[in-house]
RNA sequence: GGGCGUUUAGCUCAGUUGGUUAGAGCGCCUUCCUCACACGGAGGAGGUCACAGGUUCGAGUCCUGUAACGCCCACCA
């Protein structure tokens, strides 16, 4: 055979194995009744931009599943696709167009706008699928859907009409989140607050006809004054004393339970609450009077009269005791103008100008009005006060733009009943979360039943099938759409219009004679396509092969973000659409987080692309080393580093450097770009890579196998299939074949329970440790022997390939590559009787198919492995020595075990392998053996290892250290002798423990008098001169 | 304000139902380019397991409290 590279070479591996799995046709699944089903829907990565680590790991992991299932015999199904990411994604292309083209997408229309946004996603999608690809994923992409595709479409058209029908869809007035900059509600899981530098103003709105005795104004704060243009009322609390009794009754019960900390703040709470309650409850319970009396306030500025209201919400403990009121931009204020009848004064456009109701002030935006509106008041004398104050504002995700509260018409889904049946699914256990820990944000996030706003005033998304019609009666409908079951309709009585929901066609403006039909401009929330996406992709409504056999899906894998917007809802429409949940599992895996513990995105600059990970490092160590870092409770940190294009050198990203355009090596002095350089002289620089150091481990880890691989193949030569004769294993091959045994059933149990970071350490430390420190380097001898040969290759070609079985659903390539030359080397691999009676069990056209490794308990042996530790420990000792005495690796040394018979028994098989591993001869084993005069000593368990040093000694160092050892071994003496003298842990600890710290104990004095004794040999040898 | 998580070697992390002298990888030190592998081999240094109490014969592990960090949720003028 050619001679392999002594490195791994993955890009090579990783091209070629790919393209050959995808054309054998393996990764397509078609239902097959003969097979058990196993199927996982990817989380549809968003078309807004490229894929980057999280969607490594998350992606990763499937894969690792799916391979796995399919070696076991399961017809896998892997469904790829992908998300149109509604907001996100018009966001990202309107803010584009705008930087590059000044356009914007009023200029350019609906129609090219979303044709603009098809392109993005066309090109997006091809690179997060190719993304996917580089990595391994061995995705059904015949099958491969989009949630804007025909199918998905169809899908949402027919889930919004059947929740039309049920009547749990409606359409309302409520105040949203809006978004002035993409003008369109959002969600309120798509706003995050941002702590900004603010202010709070005290304005004083005159009281009308102030009686005698009345205040002359009321003062209320407010951070946004430009909102007291739509005030419709000043409220007080109705029974201030009251209110102002049971805050401080509330303060002194937490200050009974508070901890020293917290005291003094508490106290001064109440203190303030008691000078609050001397100051001004005078004043709020005349205040109050006068509400209940009916008596009102001018607005400022616009001199508009509104009323004093007495409503709970103004609490006199907060602020002035007053609070103003804006029922159509604050939620909570919105709910006040509910409970009082007052009008809802809407101020603002929908671009985020005022509009006339804020008179003098129309047409400004936001900031200018408020910069406006702050002037007059100070130059009317009405601004009592202003205070610097930090405020919480909501900003939108997509634009990163203020939100604005604002009441607009909108769609919702009424989620009682629904959400109920989702608790329920999580509750009695038909839908497991893991680690279960989530199922407590799912539960408590679906408890409280809100309804949800689905209605986006976007284009790039599921317009919404309703048609509106004002002129037409329902006779006229009825007529229309006489004997169709696919049309259905409500009144909207308080705009006096029909609602009318087509399920599949689009219906035409004139589609009921005589009357014009006007279609919903909306489109729905990006969540109500990707909710259905379980049972979408597989073809519902139709009830299709796919759908009978794949569905529900066995697991979902997911980041915790998401459990409520996405995953809850997936079980809603499940069982809505389908009646049955959508995926028996969901695995929660680790967030990948910076070195500052941040999280990576690309606007922070910290991102990691997972090409450039798999260009350094291979897509094998990429996936080994998430596998690896996924452990159940801890997010993964990865410090991040920039590599130099220059030297190859790293250098560590800084929250300082991460967001520059440009960054100069400090090894070498050059500047190379970043993902930041946008000026022609910055993007002519070659562009610096950001890796993670923390991936060596795993490409070392890919070499170290490739090169076991290596080693097994050079010595194949002359292999003969077939079965080896029990009588012919030795020592090593009954041992190994123990622990492959063990370390099969471990990473198949840790796979099926999602523990990824128990199964790729298993397999590590069983190949590092284990195969490639001890087999490989003891049958060496044997592959030189041709009586013992045959044997020895094939345990070694069994062994190899086992592992390689095991290991290949993390690192697919690299374990393709050797098994295609292992097939070549050694066809019909196996050491049981018969080996391969088809060929098909280990000779296989691809490991991708080849069957998962069964665990042979029959093969598990308890007394070969407590040999080879016993061989192990001495090995050790005897490098030990070697190491401290400075024995050079090529100076033979002679060393002698002095134990018991039955332990010399046990080691004597296995003088070869001490000359080959540790180029020591053994001159003694037994109870008989004497020290040699001049030898360093290590005292093991029922063992004392000498190794004769003659001349090599340094004595004096040996001394010395060997006194260290007696003072450690006096301390932990000690330790012990006081514990087994201690009455209470006789009795009390079980006997096995007592016994294990007597053994222990006798274990250390034995160690102790051992170095004793080779300090007194070695003082000695010293004063009688034999140096 | 509520909830969750984390805190173990310089760094990144393991540590199973409480039980001998707490582990790994990287980094560091010594040494070896020996015929699979320097992305390697051999050896070594390095930890009062965040802190304070408690339960227990025995605590990194269980309980309580404290602190720091992170995440999620929440309508406060």
């Amino acid at each position: 055979m050619t001679e392999l590279p002594k490195q791994y070479n993955p890009a090579a591996a990783q091209q070629r194995w790919y393209a050959f799995w995808e054309s054998q046709g393996f990764f397509h699944s078609e239902p097959n009744k003969a097979k058990k089903p196993y199927s996982i829907v990817i989380p549809p990565p968003n078309v807004t931009g490229a894929l980057h680590l999280g969607h490594a790991l998350n992606n990763t992991l499937q894969d690792i599943l799916i391979r796995q299932k399919r070696m076991q015999g399961f017809e896998t199904l892997w469904m790829p696709g992908t998300d149109h990411a509604g907001i996100a994604t018009q966001a990202v292309v309107e803010r584009r167009l705008l930087q590059e083209e000044k356009l914007s997408r009023h200029q350019l229309g609906r129609e090219g706008l979303v044709a603009r946004i098809w392109q993005w996603k066309i090109d997006y999608e091809k690179r997060i699928l190719g993304q996917l690809k580089e990595m391994g994923c061995t995705c059904d992409w015949q099958r491969t859907r989009f949630t804007l595709d025909p199918q998905c479409a169809r899908a949402v058209r027919h889930t919004f009409f059947k929740m039309f029908r049920d009547k749990l869809i409606y359409r309302g007035k409520r105040l949203v989140n809006w978004d002035t900059m993409l003008q369109t509600a959002v969600s309120d899981d798509e706003v995050f607050h941002e702590t900004v530098a603010g202010n709070f103003w005290y304005v004083n709105y005159p009281i009308i006809d102030p009686k005698p005795g009345e205040p002359n104004c009321v003062t209320v704060a407010t951070t946004r004054p430009e909102t007291m243009l739509g005030d419709a009322a000043v409220a007080v609390h109705p029974e201030p004393a009251a209110a102002l009794d049971k805050a401080e009754t509330e303060l002194k019960a937490r200050l009974d339970v508070a901890g020293a900390k917290e005291k003094p703040d508490l106290q001064k709470q109440i203190d303030d609450l008691r000078e609050r309650r001397r100051t001004m409850l005078g004043e709020l319970e005349t205040l109050a009077r006068m509400a209940r009396d009916g008596r009102k306030a001018q607005l400022p500025l616009l001199n508009r009269e509104i009323p004093l209201v007495a409503d709970v919400w103004a609490k006199p403990e907060l602020g002035t005791g007053c609070v103003k009121i804006t029922p159509a931009h604050d939620p909570n204020d919105y709910e006040v103008g509910l409970r009082q009848g007052l009008p809802m004064i809407n101020i603002l456009n929908l671009d985020g100008t005022l509009n006339e109701n804020a008179g003098p002030y129309k047409g400004l935006v936001i900031q200018k009005a408020r910069q406006a509106v702050v002037a007059d008041l100070e130059r009317q004398g009405l601004l009592a006060k202003t205070e610097d104050r930090e405020i919480e504002l909501a900003h939108s995700d997509r634009s990163k733009t203020p939100i604005e509260p604002l009441l607009t018409d909108q769609w919702f889904v009424k989620m009682d009943h629904l959400a109920q049946t989702a608790m329920d699914a999580v509750s009695d256990g038909r839908v497991k979360i893991l680690p279960e820990r989530y199922a407590k944000s799912y539960l408590d996030w679906l408890s409280e039943k809100r309804d949800w706003p689905i209605s986006r005033q976007l284009w790039w998304g599921h317009q919404i099938p309703i048609w509106y019609c004002k002129t037409a009666s329902e006779a006229d409908l009825q007529k229309a759409f006489a004997g169709r079951d696919d049309v259905v309709w409500y009144r909207d009585e308080q705009y006096g219009q029909w609602l009318i929901c087509a399920e599949e066609q689009d219906l035409d403006e004139s589609a009921v004679p005589g009357h014009k039909l006007v279609r919903e401009q909306d489109v729905l929330d990006t969540w109500f396509s990707s909710a259905l996406w379980p049972h979408s992709t597989l073809g519902w409504p139709e009830q299709t092969p796919e759908l009978a056999y794949y569905y529900p899906t066995n697991v979902l894998i997911t980041s915790r973000d998401i459990i409520t917007l996405w995953v809850a809802r997936m079980v809603l429409t499940g069982l809505y659409n389908v009646g049955e949940i959508p995926f028996h599992d969901v695995f929660i895996h680790p967030k990948i987080l910076d070195g500052y513990g941040e999280g990576m995105s690309k606007s922070k600059g910290n991102g990691v692309d997972p090409i450039d990970v798999i260009e350094k490092f291979g897509a094998d160590a990429l996936r080994f080393g998430l596998a690896y870092m996924t452990t159940e409770t801890q997010d993964i940190r990865m410090p991040v580093e920039f590599e130099c294009p220059h030297c190859d050198k790293l250098i560590e990203q800084t929250k300082a450097n991460r967001v520059l355009p440009r960054v100069k090596c400090k090894h070498c002095g050059k500047e190379f770009s970043t993902q930041w350089a946008e000026k022609p002289d910055d993007r002519a620089l070659p562009r610096g890579a950001v890796v993670s150091e923390r991936f060596e481990l795993a490409r070392n880890f890919c070499n170290k196998l490739w090169n076991a691989s290596r080693f097994t193949l050079m010595n194949l030569e002359g292999y003969m299939p077939g079965a080896v004769e029990d009588t012919d294993l030795m020592v090593e091959d009954r041992w190994i074949l123990s622990r492959l045994s063990t370390v099969t059933q471990e990473t198949t149990t840790a796979l099926a329970e999602y523990r990824y970071a128990d199964a790729a350490k298993s397999l590590y430390g069983f190949a590092w440790d284990e195969f490639c420190s001890f087999y490989v380097e003891m049958v060496k001898a044997r592959l030189g022997d041709p009586a013992a040969r045959l044997t020895a290759q094939r345990v070694l070609a069994h062994t190899l390939d086992t592992l390689l079985r095991l290991l290949h659903p993390m690192i697919p390539f690299v374990t393709e590559e050797v098994w295609q030359l292992l097939a070549e080397a050694a066809p019909q691999r196996g050491i049981e009787q018969p080996p391969c009676p088809s060929g098909e069990v280990c000779a296989g056209e691809s490991i991708m198919v080849a069957p998962w490794p069964q665990a042979d308990a029959a093969r598990q042996n308890a007394e070969i492995e407590v040999r080879f530790a016993r061989f192990q420990e001495v090995l050790r000792a005897i490098r030990d020595i070697r190491g401290r005495q400075n024995v050079p690796q090529r100076t033979q040394i002679n060393f002698a075990v002095r134990c018991d018979t039955a332990t010399a028994d046990l080691l004597k098989p296995m003088e070869p392998y001490f000359v080959s591993m540790a180029g020591a001869r053994p001159t003694g084993w037994g109870p008989e053996v004497t020290p040699p005069k001049l030898s360093a000593n290590v005292a093991l368990t029922g063992m004392e290892v000498f190794v004769d040093l003659a001349e090599l000694i340094d004595v004096g160092a040996e001394v010395e250290r060997k006194k260290q050892e007696i003072v450690r071994l006096d301390g932990l003496i000690t330790a012990k002798r006081k514990k087994l003298e201690n009455a209470s842990f006789v009795e009390r600890a079980p006997a096995a423990v007592v016994q294990g710290e007597r053994a222990a104990l006798k274990d250390l004095e034995d160690q102790h008098a051992a170095a004793t004794a080779v300090v007194e040999r070695l003082r000695g040898g010293l004063s009688r001169g034999d140096l």
